[in-house]
DNA sequence: TCATAATGTTACCGACTGTAACATAACTCA
DNA sequence: TGAGTTATGTTACAGTCGGTAACATTATGA
């Protein structure tokens, strides 16, 4: 391949495994390698799972600390975050980046449905609440970080 | 062919090559294997720009007919209809089928800020209107077709 | 020190993608 | 009609990734 040098993680670039590892830690919380193993419903190897675990982690959706000698791996960002950022992949590489296109095309192909738009309207309007809070607490407090 | 109707192929599966071919398809609406040749950035060799239109029209994105011996390319399904349900798969693999936690979700992790927040409402009530007439249109005057 | 419980390391296989060479068929024109 | 041109058909190979796991090593506690 040519060398690619942007991409930090993807969602779309997780397997299947991956993926279900990953909503358990996310509904979880924090989880051990042993809790996320038995979390699923096909017996998988122990050294699976952690391989599993190990391989979110370098690819930024898990974080772990050491407690007695035993991993607790957590989510390095939330569900929504990463679904967000997904979300956003999609709409710059099919949509050419405007996420009113990709609305309008949810629409269109009836992914959508008027009712959900109205709910979503709603949330909008809300979420634009929350946002503007946000940015004042942003604005005000967070400074340190850059 | 995969008697498979629905749901057989997802964006997130394809390859960049596949997805750059795959925009100057959407974006000139009907190609040769040439034309789509033409539009890489890079010189690929006639075979490769082949296979990979062959690919994709395996997947389901693409359709071909031929002119004069000559196959010609076309969408298979439109940008938006195909972003429309690569993102409803992100819902339903990472919010749990809510599409408002995902909107949620995208302010809270700024991928979304108030200002397209706003154009999205605005939007919204717009792609309202849309489906409310295409909804009249489909009851009254498509009923002949099967 | 030995058993136990964790983690670390390494590997293999299959699928997918990028990339292309080589083979074949059909059309055109002299 | 035969050859050149132009299109498609077939096949392949190497690299990467994800699923899966065995085996090695280390630390802890009795």
């Amino acid at each position: 391949m040519t060398g690619n040098t942007e991409s930090a993680h993807d969602p779309a670039e997780l397997g299947e495994l991956e993926r279900r590892i990953l909503l358990i830690v996310w509904r979880l919380g924090a989880v051990t390698a042993e809790q996320a193993r038995e979390g699923l419903d096909r017996p998988l190897k122990d050294s699976t799972v952690r391989t599993v675990l190990r391989r979110l982690e370098e690819k930024g959706y898990l974080a772990h600390s050491v407690e007695n000698r035993t991993f607790i791996y957590r989510p390095a960002e939330s569900r929504q975050r990463v679904a967000g950022r997904a979300v956003r992949r999609i709409v710059d590489w099919f949509c050419e980046g405007s996420v009113e296109a990709l609305l309008v095309g949810m629409v269109d192909s009836e992914v959508l449905d008027r009712k959900e738009l109205q709910r979503l309207a709603e949330r909008i309007a809300a979420a634009q609440q929350v946002a503007a809070s946000r940015e004042a607490r942003t604005r005000s407090g967070k400074e340190a970080k850059g």
